[in-house]
RNA sequence: GGCUCGGUAGUUCAGUUGGUUAGAACGCCAGCCUGUCACGCUGGAGGUCGUGGGUUCGAGCCCCAUUCGAGUCGCCA
C-alpha cells in the first residue's frame, strides 16, 4: 500500500532499502536534540524507525507524540542499534507535515504507561495502548480470536450469534436489564451466558456450535475476574459424550498454548480427577497440580485428643519441606489463614529424631508416630495442621497449601498442568435451608439417569458435569446436559419443585425437548481468563481493550451515567429520590 | 455490604516524635550541545498534600466523617 500518506510502515525499513526515498506517518515517539541535528523516532502500528533531522527548525513548535508525516530518504546508519529491527537504518527527513497536533504535557509518558496507577490508564487508554508493550496485547488478543475460529471450524463447529437482549435468567448471578420504549415496565436481561440457546441449537440439528460469546454478569470483578462484561468460547455437540468434549478441548487448548506460549504444556490426555478425590487431595476444586503438596486428614488421629483447639474439629495435614525457614515464616502463614477467618495454623517441625513445635506438648507419642507414618514425614519437614468445621478447614488448607507452595517455590512457572475435575455431586444440602438442593447445573445429566434419580441416595449420585483447571484457575466448566424431559421433572421434584416450575422457568427448553432432542454436551472457556495467562498477566482488564474498573466503572466514556429526564418518561421509569 | 491498603507537582514516589519557605526522580519550559538511541550539561516553572469537619499556639502527619482507587471476603449456578 503506498499513498499520500506513506510509501512505507515504521517498522518494515531494512539495510537493502538504503537509497530509497520514502514517506512514512507516526507518532513521534522521542525527541533527541544534539545540537544542530536532531535524532528523532516515529512510531506507528509496525514499529519504530529513527529519523535524523539537520535543521532542528524544521521541529520548530512540534512535541512529542505529535502525529506527522515525513517525506526523506532511507541511509544506513553510522552507529547502528541491534537492539531496534529497524536500527541498521535511518530517515534523513527532508520535509515534515503536521497531521495531528500533540499537547506537550501528556496524562503520563507512554513508555512509561504500565508503571501508571490503573484509573489513569484507562481514563487515557488510548494513550496507554500506544505503549508498544500494551499494544502488543491486543494484536495478540486478535491473534488469538483468529485460531479460534479457525480451529473451531476446522472442527466442524458452526459459530452461531445468539441474541443479546433476551430474558432475565431466574439462577446464576445478577442480570443487567434494559428497559425499552415497546413495552413498559418491562425489560430485557442481558445474557449470562447463551446456555438455553445453544442447547436449542441442538435441538434445531445444527450438530456442532460455538461461539466467541460476550456474556454479562452484574457482579464486582477481581483481580482475575472481569467486571460486567466478558467473553466465553462456548461450545455444544450432538450426540456426543463427555469423552468426546474433552478430545476436542484437549486438542483446542494444548494447540493453542503451544501456538502462543514457550511454557511447558501437559499432554493430552489430561488427568481427570473426580471431585471427591480432589476435596480430599487436594481441599479445591481447582487444584493447581504444578504443586507437589497434597493434604492429609488427620482427624482420626486426633479423635480422642486433650487439646481444646483440636477437639471435635475436621483436621487437615500438609506437610512440606522447611528447613531453615525461620520462626517469622510460620508466624506470617498464621496470620494468612486469620485473615481468611481461621482460628490459627499449628504446626511441627521433624529432624529425623524428635518433633518440637507449637503445639508439640499437646501430641502424644503415639500421635507422633502415626502422623510420621500418615504423612511420610521426613527429616526437614514441617507439619502444618488446620483445625476447624469441615468447610472451613478445606477452605482453609486450600489457601495454605497455595500459600506454601508459592512460598517454597514449589511451582514450576514455566509449566501449564491441565486436569480435568469431573463426577461433581449433583445435589447438596443447603447450608442455609438444611434442605436438599442442585449443587451445580440442574440442566446437567446425572449419571445413571432417571434411574439413579429414582433409586439412589440422592447424595450419591454424581453428574457428568466437568471442569478443565489450569495451574488452579478453572478455565472451562461444561456438562453432559439433561435432554430428557422425564428425568428433568424428576430431577427437580427431588428438590422440591413440581413441573410447573421447571414448565415456568424454563419455558423454552423444557418445551423444545418434547419435540426430539438430541443427546448434546459442551462446555464454555473462560476466554479473558485464557488469554490473561497465555500473555503472562495477573490482571485481567490488562488484556481488554477498554476494561470496566471494579466497581464496574468505565472511566474514559463516564458510563454508567446518568440520564435526561425525557428519557426515563419515555421508558416509563421513575427514580427514588436519594 | 465487610475487612485491609492507598490518594502529596503532569507522572512515580519520599516526607522522621506534629514545628520555618513540602522534597527527589522522570516529564515540561529556556539555553548549550553534530551520532544519539533511558543522549548529556546548566537554569527555570510547576503543589488548596482527595474532600469536609475537629484537636492543637501550630496538621501532609493525630481524630471523625466522606469520596475515589486497588486487593480480598461475601457474591460470581
Amino acid at each position: 500500500m503506498s499513498n499520500y500518506y506513506r510509501t512505507n510502515n515504521c517498522g518494515e525499513l531494512r539495510i537493502e532499502n538504503v537509497g530509497q526515498k520514502v514517506t512514512m506517518s507516526g507518532w513521534l515517539a522521542t525527541i533527541r536534540k544534539l545540537g544542530g541535528i536532531v535524532f528523532a523516532t516515529l512510531r506507528d502500528h509496525f514499529g519504530v524507525t529513527q529519523l535524523l533531522i539537520e535543521d532542528e527548525a524544521m521541529l520548530e513548535g512540534i512535541c512529542k507524540e505529535t502525529v506527522v508525516r515525513v517525506e526523506g530518504e532511507v541511509l544506513e546508519r553510522s552507529s547502528k542499534n541491534p537492539n531496534m529491527e529497524t536500527g541498521d537504518i535511518e530517515v534523513k527527513v527532508a520535509a515534515i507535515e503536521v497531521l495531528g497536533k500533540c499537547q506537550s504535557v501528556l496524562p503520563f509518558e507512554i513508555a512509561d504507561a504500565p508503571n501508571t496507577k490503573d484509573d489513569l490508564r484507562y481514563k487515557y487508554r488510548y494513550l496507554d495502548l500506544r505503549n508498544p508493550q500494551n499494544h502488543k496485547n491486543l494484536v495478540m488478543r486478535g491473534k488469538v480470536l483468529k485460531y479460534i475460529r479457525d480451529k473451531f471450524d476446522e472442527m466442524g463447529f458452526l459459530e452461531v450469534q445468539t441474541p443479546i437482549l433476551t430474558s432475565s435468567s431466574p439462577e446464576g448471578a445478577r442480570d443487567y436489564i434494559v428497559p425499552t420504549v415497546f413495552s413498559k415496565g418491562e425489560f430485557y436481561a442481558l445474557p449470562q451466558a447463551p446456555q438455553q440457546f445453544k442447547q436449542l441449537l441442538m435441538v434445531s440439528g445444527y450438530d456442532k456450535y460455538f461461539q466467541i460469546a460476550p456474556c454479562f454478569r452484574n457482579e464486582a470483578g477481581r483481580a482475575d475476574r472481569m467486571t460486567g462484561e466478558f467473553y466465553q468460547i462456548d461450545f455444544e455437540m450432538s450426540f456426543a459424550t463427555q469423552e468426546d468434549v474433552f478430545a476436542v478441548c484437549e486438542n483446542f487448548i494444548t494447540g493453542l498454548y503451544n501456538k502462543f506460549t514457550n511454557l511447558d504444556v501437559c499432554k493430552a490426555p489430561f488427568v481427570r480427577i473426580p471431585y471427591k478425590e480432589a476435596i480430599e487431595k487436594y481441599c479445591s476444586d481447582k487444584p493447581d497440580l504444578r504443586n507437589p503438596l497434597t493434604v492429609n486428614d488427620v482427624t482420626e488421629i486426633f479423635k480422642n485428643t486433650e487439646f481444646n483447639a483440636f477437639k471435635d474439629k475436621t483436621i487437615k495435614m500438609i506437610v512440606a519441606p522447611c528447613e531453615d525457614k525461620p520462626r517469622r515464616f510460620y508466624d506470617d502463614l498464621g496470620k494468612l489463614i486469620v485473615s481468611y477467618e481461621g482460628k490459627g495454623l499449628a504446626w511441627l517441625k521433624y529432624d529425623g529424631q524428635e518433633i518440637t513445635g507449637s503445639i508439640a506438648k499437646f501430641v502424644t507419642e503415639e500421635q507422633k508416630k502415626a502422623l510420621i507414618e500418615k504423612g511420610n514425614v521426613k527429616a526437614g519437614d514441617s507439619l502444618f495442621f488446620i483445625a476447624d468445621t469441615k468447610p472451613m478447614a478445606i477452605m482453609l488448607t486450600n489457601v495454605l497449601r497455595n500459600a506454601l507452595g508459592d512460598q517454597l517455590g514449589l511451582i514450576d512457572q514455566n509449566k501449564v498442568a491441565f486436569c480435568w475435575v469431573v463426577d461433581f455431586p449433583f445435589y447438596e444440602i443447603n447450608e442455609e435451608t438444611g434442605k436438599l438442593d442442585f449443587s451445580h447445573n440442574p440442566f446437567s445429566m446425572p449419571q445413571g439417569g432417571l434411574d439413579a434419580l429414582n433409586n439412589k441416595d440422592p447424595l450419591d449420585i454424581v453428574a457428568y458435569q466437568y471442569d478443565l483447571v489450569c495451574n488452579g484457575y478453572e478455565m472451562l466448566s461444561g456438562a453432559v446436559r439433561n435432554h430428557d424431559q422425564e428425568t428433568m421433572v424428576k430431577a427437580f421434584d427431588l428438590v422440591g419443585y413440581d413441573q410447573s416450575v421447571v414448565e415456568q422457568k424454563f419455558a423454552a427448553l423444557f418445551n423444545a425437548f418434547s419435540y426430539g432432542a438430541p443427546p448434546h454436551a459442551g462446555g464454555a472457556f473462560g476466554f479473558d481468563r485464557m488469554l490473561m495467562q497465555i500473555l503472562g498477566y495477573d490482571v485481567i482488564r490488562e488484556i481488554a481493550a477498554f476494561p470496566l474498573n471494579k466497581n464496574g466503572r468505565d472511566l474514559l466514556m463516564n458510563a454508567p451515567s446518568k440520564i435526561d429526564e425525557a428519557t426515563l418518561k419515555e421508558l416509563g421509569i421513575k427514580l427514588e429520590d436519594k
